[in-house]
DNA sequence: AACTCAACTGCCGGTAATCT
DNA sequence: AGATTACCGGCAGTTGAGTT
């Protein structure tokens, strides 16, 4: 545990106790736990504890994930990792290609997000024991959730906890998203009140309210990714003021690596809902090209 | 006064254990 | 055997703290 919050992953305890159960059974509940012995649990110990560290360094290296934060559940480590321990760690560029697609989609429509959490960790633990590849668990998406593309009729009503915006952010930085002021490139791991990243509202919430409700204010077509001096400046404004003194300064390009329309007809609290639906199907666009691309091999 | 964020609380949707 | 209950991770609304 203290060298995965070393790496930058701090778990729970009991996140790491499943892992090794995963290992030691090839499935993740506990009922079985009083009739392993100590031998296995050892040896699936070090199994688990290896697991772990490729799960880290696969999502650190080949996925730019280099937070927990990112992650719509920390149960996907266990299948990452166990997934590389049914290859041997002997991963083809195909292999890894298609482990960083799943791993995304998975994490993206919240695979392990919407109760039972531990019944479809077993699926994939079981599709992935079973030598089924990594074929297979994209198959378990393709079965949960119908198509693995996103629609931007999924993204109404998410709000910053949503694992669609976790990947907004993946999306965004890995197309160079920066500060708007400071220029500086957004990360979660920014030192100091300046540059600490903050969920900015694009249109303010005090210039909302009274005319919306909180989860349509709240809604992540109104979020965007900016250091916390620079959103603390912008204040209550509305956006067809501060817009235009953003671009006489930097340019659209703040905006377009956010998805951001800029059209002064949808900056008006009367144009709100189409400024959302416009910025959806953006957004939707986006994500949909990076997942795609992280599916090539690179 | 405006913002974000963390903590708290109740709910959801399944399985598994327990009760009748 | 069938019904009920406990459990659990994650989600979302609320509230108060902290910052500028």
């Amino acid at each position: 545990q203290e060298e995965c919050t070393e790496a930058g992953f701090d778990l729970e305890l009991g996140i790491h106790v499943k892992n090794l159960i995963s290992f030691v059974t090839g499935q993740s509940r506990f009922k079985t736990v009083g009739r392993l012995t100590i031998e296995q649990l050892q040896k699936g110990w070090d199994e688990c504890k290896d697991g772990m560290r490729f799960a880290i360094n696969f999502l650190k290296s080949n996925v730019r994930i280099d937070s927990p934060a990112l992650l719509s559940s920390p149960f996907l480590m266990i299948s990452l990792g166990y997934a590389g321990h049914q290859l041997g760690y002997k991963l083809s560029p195909q292999h890894a290609a298609d482990l960083r697609y799943w791993l995304l989609v998975a994490n993206t429509k919240g695979r392990y997000s919407r109760g039972s959490s531990e019944t479809l960790l077993d699926q994939d633990l079981n599709r992935l024991r079973n030598d089924n590849g990594i074929e297979a668990i994209i198959e378990t998406l393709r079965l949960q959730f119908g198509k693995l593309e996103i629609e931007p009729g999924e993204l109404e009503g998410r709000n910053a906890r949503s694992a669609y915006f976790k990947t907004m952010f993946l999306a965004f930085s890995q197309d160079g998203a920066k500060d708007w002021v400071s220029n500086l490139a957004i990360s979660l791991s920014h030192k100091g009140k300046q540059h600490h990243l903050q969920f900015h509202h694009i249109f303010p919430r005090a210039i909302l309210k009274g005319h919306f409700r909180p989860v349509v204010i709240n809604d992540i077509a109104n979020l965007s990714f900016i250091g916390g001096k620079t959103n603390r400046s912008i204040s209550s404004k509305s956006p067809h003021i501060y817009f235009s003194q953003i671009i006489d300064k930097q340019g659209e390009k703040p905006f377009i690596s956010q998805c951001i329309p800029t059209a002064t007809e949808l900056l008006t609290v009367e144009a709100y809902t189409q400024f959302l639906a416009e910025r959806r199907n953006l957004i939707a666009e986006r994500l949909n090209n990076f997942l795609e691309d992280s599916r090539k091999i690179n």
